[in-house]
DNA sequence: AGAGGTTACGGGCAGCGTAAGGATC
DNA sequence: GATCCTTACGCTGCCCGTAACCTCT
């Protein structure tokens, strides 16, 4: 065939995937950076090469036409061959792109700094957005296309969720040495008679503090849940309650002596780390990043 | 990924598959119906968004490097699934483009119009590109790369080709009444008084004739041989020899009486015309139509 | 010296963004 | 009425073609 031209392009297969996800020209839009109205031409120019039309766009969602179907079948095993071949030849610092991260604030201020090094030295060229968030919120964010990785904790569990370990940080009772405590074996009992400062209600170890919390005896539960943890910590250096988070990303603090470990009967769930992203046509790219992020989380 | 744009077009992936096949750029350009310069671009974009160098351009000929060949081979899965995909769902009457023929004289006399009538119905806005030469010249030709469909005579025998059987037409004697010939049983001897009208040096007919002419005893064969059919025919009919061609060519001629199917006691081999391309990424395409074509051979 | 590839520059066209219209829930 | 897709229009930026230059055989 002398001109190929006439047939549908890898960017044109890209678009009928993602609208196939999101179920709307608007979203993809969104995502893709671009407006609508792009979208709906790109769409209805590779509809009108084939002669065929992939989206019933009557209702108040797009829903696929059974070529449509045919049509996203075929993309994903194009643009998997494509990635495949992007990251089995291409040079990683000539890459270019926007990768969107999302990360625990835990992260941030732990191993967060050491993996962008690396990312920058392998990467130069591609570009990170970052959106920190408790890890449900990252979930949610990752199954509706919004980010394209995150650092989170785990399991995550749901099947349509890549996800690789990382780190796991021990969660402890941490507090300032100006506040009144027994030096050994302190008692739940004991550590109720100041306020528990912890992540933002939906967070793992928010549960865990109000399940302790509501099993044990006495009077009533206090939790300051704090989603910024530079808040939390400023409360905790303040003698205001009793962290419980992971040490590691107060050790500075632990170290000089601001902050200090509490010695408790009681042993709190770890928070697992774990890389987690879909199943996209970026996902040689994206599991390479992850495999860096657990380099860097040790 | 925000931005796809900084990975590797399925343009470009044609083009690297091309330059690879045809060993050169400009040579691409002319197949491509575009200028040189247009693919030194095309490649160059290519290879910076990945950091790589596909070819080595330093000999006379284009030749791959080991990053080119993966790519390659990654190309032709990726185009070959494409192909599929319209194949699959795309409307023929939707297809565009130009799909260059290439056609012996013998199939154009015969049953080329119905073929064309049925290509014309199913594909109306696919152009086509005709070119007549003998087998021998096609087969090059499709080596080549400068057509993408052959009625020709086989088999081929080649194991870069596909190819699909046709039509087998008789070859015969066929002279006009006003030769003095006997009725029946006629001799190799008999007929050599005349001088054989076939088609040009380097097709089946000549040859067989020519072998036939050297193995019988006698003067000095003569052989007419013409790559214009229109002329063979009409020396035919001007009584100026036998012509050794398939009568379904002039059976118009034969059904009114103006040239006769001459009963020698010599038989000749069948031309059997079969459809042959190339494995490309359009062989989906290409198949459908070498399945119209033995349709209109019968 | 000729064939083939690269680089430089100007023009045309595809594709994008803005804005307005229409359909569905 | 809100949301979503389509259509129309003006513009920008990319890609192509022309031309000159460079490099190998």
């Amino acid at each position: 065939m002398k001109r190929a031209g006439s047939s549908i392009d890898c960017k044109a297969l890209e678009t009928i995937l993602l609208i196939a996800r999101l179920g709307s020209f608007s979203e993809v839009a969104r995502t893709l950076n671009t407006t609508q109205p792009a979208i709906s031409l790109r769409i209805a120019e590779a509809e009108t090469t084939l002669g065929v039309s992939f989206f019933d766009r009557s209702g108040r969602r797009a829903v696929l036409t059974p070529e449509g179907r045919l049509a996203c079948d075929y993309a994903e095993r194009i643009l998997e061959l494509r990635g495949e071949l992007v990251d089995r030849i291409g040079d990683p610092a000539a890459r270019r792109g926007t990768l969107r991260l999302g990360v625990s604030e835990t992260v941030v201020h732990t191993w967060l700094p050491s993996f962008l090094e690396k990312f920058n030295t392998i990467y130069p060229r591609l570009t990170l957005e970052l959106d920190v968030d408790i890890s449900t919120e990252l979930r949610t964010f990752l199954l509706q296309g919004q980010i394209d990785l995150a650092f989170m904790v785990g399991p995550v569990g749901v099947p349509a969720l890549q996800e690789r370990p990382l780190s796991c940080f021990p969660v402890d009772f941490i507090a300032s040495p100006t506040l009144d405590l027994p030096k050994e074996k302190i008692e739940i009992a004991d550590l109720k008679r100041h306020p528990f400062l912890t992540f933002a209600r939906g967070t793992l170890p928010y549960a865990e503090v109000a399940d302790l919390l509501k099993r044990s005896s006495g009077g009533p539960p206090r939790i300051f849940a704090s989603a910024s943890m530079a808040t939390l910590i400023r409360m905790a250096l303040d003698g205001i309650g009793i962290a419980v988070i992971p040490p590691a990303i107060v050790q500075d603090d632990i170290a000089n002596g601001r902050l200090v470990r509490l010695q408790s009967s009681h042993r709190l769930r770890d928070l697992a780390f774990v890389a987690a992203w879909t199943e996209t046509s970026e996902k040689f790219l994206i599991s390479r990043i992850a495999d860096l992020a657990a380099e860097s989380a040790q």
